[in-house]
DNA sequence: TTGAAAGCGCTAACAG
DNA sequence: CTGTTAGCGCTTTCAA
């Protein structure tokens, strides 16, 4: 590997020069050209980790997230991964698995490879940013909100699980099961909030015992409740999915069971993207989840470069894409 | 942050000693217990950047993979996760876009932060290694072969098409179509050779002509080719699809004109996670994508370590899970 | 505009 | 077993 002192000799020049060139900091045009070529003939690329060293922090951006296999959080690396790499930011992606303790273990490597800022939709309410914040490192929420004075982007989660619940609800069902993930994830919460406001504010005298779950954010989560609720003494009619995951276990189960979706109807929280459902039989309340990665990524780049502004919280839209109606 | 001078200062010991204390180098236990104090009063991190300055390596492994929103190179970074966290490495993620430029970047950055190794999926039959190897890095290639002496790790891909095929077949379908990713990919061609083979021995006589596509390997390729498929004067009576994006596309198209899949008989080469599908309607070649992960890491690791053995190719057997016999 | 020189924090000889 | 010391490759004052 060529170093700045090799191209510095063979372009007849100090190796600050050569930093300077590949800083674009002023230097004369001849002896840019010179240490152009030089660098070119030794096929010369800039140890990052030494401009790390000195620099005090890297072109790095850490995104962590708690469940890499669910496209909504791919979605979301994927909108934040754009504007990184679009300004010269490089992202490295962390799976959490919605342990803690791996997500320490990922913070404390974002510290010590003094990347500039980190992404995160924390694996729980116990997640601990204490040190992480206290070199100074811009972080900004995301999906979750956290209890720490930080940026945040999440999704309009109660407006979500109201619309979601409105919609089955105009389609003229009445006993709607709601199934969510961990009740101590404010996301789930909210989630929860938004339908169990729907359905009483429509049905006061409905008993919501036993229509709610609370489960992981995932397929098995989904099943097992679905499961749960199908063995009910009465059943439910329709059932809120509280995020994609969930919808999908919860629509195999209706569909193992003989009840394919408008027999029964669904909502579901989140998009679906490689569902081979027919469009219409479930209604699916859209979450941006690109829109909250570039929205988040742009917040953090902005921080990086040294905004001072109070902390802001952004939340997004979402949008319903309803079943059609039932026959 | 404090650095290992600190911790030494307070410890009362030099700093090569508290390196030492992290390395596992002998060091006496008081001194130790002395050097794990202070670091502890301190909360001292020790400096990746420093160390691999110093090393010219890092724990670090780059994963460099065409699509990231695909499910099956998803559940891949698991299982090189897994591997990778459980010696000690940590994983960088990066999402080629099955664009060879942007995969070119990824492996300058890879060189320039002294990961210590790289897993591809290459973005296509022109992805240049000469620079990453030239470094001597080790580098492994999975899902798709390269024209370099390196490790690999693939999937048995002609016959994963054959088995496809050939359940169909037994199926009773006869104008069985072919759904496959870019042509030049070696996965895609193997599996579409699995085909031919499977269709042309079973009815030789068959004209294959149009029943073949090359696609994108994402879902609008799958839809795209399957609304040609459905287009043609004499449409094919089933279908295999190359991968699982163009098995969910192909899925859909095929429901949205009211053809669901017993009756349109499809095979998909590889899983569908996220499908809520009935499982019997569809046959699924499942590939293990996660073993190849686990696998691929395995490789890697080795060879970091120096292990100077030839070049290996492992193959991945794929097992069929078959559809319901048509009625 | 350019060069000399001093580190960034750590590790690995080399002595002791 | 432990300390001293010389860098890893780069950036960045400070002078010229």
């Amino acid at each position: 590997m060529a170093t700045i002192y090799d191209v510095a000799e063979l372009a007849g020049v100090s190796p600050a020069t050569v930093s300077r060139v590949f800083n674009g900091t002023s230097v004369s045009d001849e002896k840019v050209a010179a240490v152009r070529d030089a660098a070119a003939k030794l096929s010369f690329t800039p140890n990052r980790t030494a401009r790390t060293l000195r620099r005090q922090s890297s072109e790095v951006i850490a995104l962590v997230i708690p469940d890499i296999e669910n496209p909504y959080f791919t979605e979301m690396a994927r909108g934040v991964e754009d504007v990184a790499s679009e300004a010269g930011y490089s992202v490295v992606l962390c799976n959490s698995d919605a342990q803690v303790e791996k997500e320490a273990t990922y913070l404390r490597i974002a510290i010590a490879e003094h990347m500039s800022g980190i992404i995160i939709a924390t694996a729980d309410e116990s997640t601990n940013l204490d040190s992480i914040l206290a070199t100074g490192r811009p972080v900004v929420a995301v999906d979750r909100s956290t209890t720490y004075d930080i940026d945040g982007v999440v999704m309009a989660n109660r407006a979500a699980g109201t619309s979601a619940t409105k919609n089955l609800i105009d389609a003229g069902y009445r006993r709607i099961a709601y199934i969510g993930g961990p009740e101590h994830i404010d996301t789930a919460a909210e989630r929860a909030a938004g339908w169990r406001t729907a359905l009483t504010t429509a049905y006061p005298d409905l008993d919501l015992s036993g229509l709610q779950r609370f489960e992981t954010f995932r397929v098995d989560g989904g099943r097992a409740a679905m499961e749960e609720l199908l063995a009910l003494p009465e059943p439910p009619d329709a059932v809120v999915a509280g995020n994609n995951l969930i919808g999908v276990g919860a629509i195999q189960v209706l569909t193992e069971h003989g009840l394919t979706p408008p027999e029964v109807g669904v909502a579901v929280i989140g998009s679906l993207p490689f569902t081979t459902l027919s469009p219409s039989a479930v209604t699916v309340v859209r979450l941006p989840a690109r829109h909250m990665g570039v929205t988040a990524a742009r917040m953090l780049l902005e921080r990086i470069k040294g905004d001072k502004q109070p902390a802001r919280t952004v939340v997004l839209r979402n949008e319903v894409q309803s079943a059609s109606p039932r026959v």
